[in-house]
DNA sequence: TGAAAGGACCGTAACGGTTCAGAACCAATT
DNA sequence: AATTGGTTCTGAACCGTTACGGTCCTTTCA
């Protein structure tokens, strides 16, 4: 029966037709896929785990972009791509435990959240991207440490010594406001703690004492929360000379607060983002360019060879500083004094 | 055992964790989902069938919107979202066969398409998106008929005889050229199909031969088909006063070449397009807007509650004439006939 | 003509859960 | 002491497929 649909070269044609025949009489509809899946051990589906509401794949332009890699890795292999919903207002780990796949690719969720936790407790191949390296499972990811720290260096070479930062949430509960020490250091999402720590060092070793340091948090993750972060931190300071954002979405929003106050871009105040989105290039965002299409690419890649117990792997790829139109020198000219006798 | 994992007010708390502790010294990872989903008849996922290649829900504005909103469906439901793979190119119908999910959703395929039929054979509840009615399975879609008819009222309104039209890929072999009518009137894809079938009725009424108007078919949908079409289009016949484009991506690559051939819009030519996405309404593009996300929305919800056998429903959208700033008067002034004496 | 070889076909045993019937046990009532 | 009622626990059947090994029949060659 199986082989009549399925390997056609074991029986005659004359038995295939008939058994073929016949099923269709008897109304049956073909093999059953879950059976099959239980029997060869093979889902042919992938999951995708991550940290918001499943519709926010399709709603971040830089998730967006993973996906679209990781699609594209999955159907060079032929395999399905499962979403698997998971709400991080709840702690509803069933949903990971009732996927279907023959292997998980986690996207930046928090260090302590229960789903990944669920996700390595199942014995398929999993790659985390965007998180730190767990040394059980594949990785993949950038140097948000090293890609901020240049960026830092960047502003400091402006002249930028009184800034303040807007930056994606750092935990599982909502925190819309200033972050202490205490938190930055203790942020469970690996993304934005390393953001941080790259620019904390930089404008440490240029002498700005990072605890003066005006930093806002978003739960949220969008160009409204990127604006009223904003606000709060020109409230705070009205005289910092340069905003710098986790995100290009943040930094957009920035940037729409920024001219709602009347500051020009670049000539009152710097904007800088984070990751390179086709918004932020055409609004000549000045950024760090990360792959993130390579980066879904890589990590379905990773997946769809997990070679038997090979070491898990980590992959970090390359970023690009991109200098647009959005920093300069302070108002006022430190940039003269830099090019001054 | 099952019992330990799922109904612990079935057993004593003692028996409980001893089968617990003892499974997990034992190193068992919990019940495997696939296994559970053969015994419960639910894999706890509605499958997603699209035309093209999996990434292309990713790339196209129409699609990220209908899949946030079909997203937002099952993530209420608490089901996960499998994207099944189904290159246009292979008649790869295994993927369709292989997918363990309880009901499919279906977006805008050829009519023909094989992995539709093979969706429709399977007995699992599944709802048509941009589709015909099929009289046996839900469906839900728009007006484009009317819509596109009411569109080309506005621009005969205006005065515009003499126009071209760019539309999307008619049926599943790759046609990157003009469109006779028999193909306009055979197309396998329904949107296209109503959407050209509406263009023809109103220019028809309004006195244009239809056979005689430039149709230009573009196999790929991106900006360098609308791009290369118009081009396509402006050679055959410089005088048209209006691209009229069966999408707003179309459109907006149209007005690119429009601009490379010093054709300012729309004082030199009209531009139109069809959706209403967020890069057409910067640009202020004239065009019909539909509400993707909720066409995604009511197509999951409609699978998600499948009561038993009621009779197939069919949902109609409403849609909206957006005239943004991409439509005047044709040149030399039919504008000015129109209002004079 | 008989043995060996090969091909076509068929029956059965997992795969790993869930479910349900009924056994075993204990306590309370008649 | 026997019946009843209730709870906890055990075992077996079933979901639908694929893998495997065995039977039977046909062909080939000594």
């Amino acid at each position: 029966m199986s082989n009549a649909y399925n390997r056609p070269d074991q029986l005659s044609p004359e038995l295939r037709r008939r058994v073929l025949d016949t099923a269709r009489r008897l109304g049956y509809p073909g093999p059953d896929p879950v059976a099959r899946s239980l029997r060869t051990r093979k889902a042919g589906a992938v999951g995708l785990l991550l940290t918001e509401n499943l519709s926010y794949a399709f709603r971040d332009p830089a998730a967006i972009g993973f996906l679209e890699g990781l699609a594209l890795a999955c159907e060079d292999a032929g395999t399905g791509l499962l979403l698997v919903p998971a709400n991080p207002e709840r702690e509803d780990v069933a949903s990971v435990h009732r996927a279907g796949v023959d292997g998980f690719v986690v996207y930046s969720v928090p260090d302590d959240d229960p789903h990944l936790a669920a996700v390595l407790e199942r014995p398929v191949p999993t790659v985390v991207c965007d998180q730190p390296d767990l040394g059980t499972v594949d990785r993949v990811g950038i140097d948000d440490r090293g890609a901020m720290y240049e960026l830092a260096r960047h502003l400091i070479g402006l002249g930028h010594r009184r800034i303040g930062v807007v930056c994606m949430r750092l935990a599982r509960d909502r925190n819309d406001g200033f972050v202490t020490p205490d938190r930055q250091h203790a942020a469970h999402f690996h993304v934005q703690r390393n953001r941080l720590s790259g620019l904390a060092e930089a404008f440490s070793e240029a002498g700005v004492d990072w605890s003066q340091v005006p930093v806002v948090e978003r739960f949220d993750h969008n160009m409204a929360s990127g604006a009223s972060g904003a606000a709060q931190v020109l409230d705070r300071d009205p005289q910092v000379t340069a905003l710098i954002c986790t995100s290009d979405v943040l930094a957009l929003g920035a940037m729409t607060e920024a001219a709602r106050r009347g500051l020009r871009v670049p000539h009152d105040i710097t904007v800088t983002g984070f990751d390179g989105i086709r918004a932020g290039e055409e609004a000549g965002l000045t950024t760090v360019r990360q792959p993130v299409l390579e980066k879904g690419r890589a990590a379905g890649k990773l997946l769809l060879d997990a070679n038997e117990r090979s070491r898990p792997r980590s992959v970090n790829l390359a970023t690009e500083l991109i200098i647009g139109k959005t920093s300069a020198g302070p108002r006022g000219g430190v940039e003269e004094r830099w090019f001054g006798p």
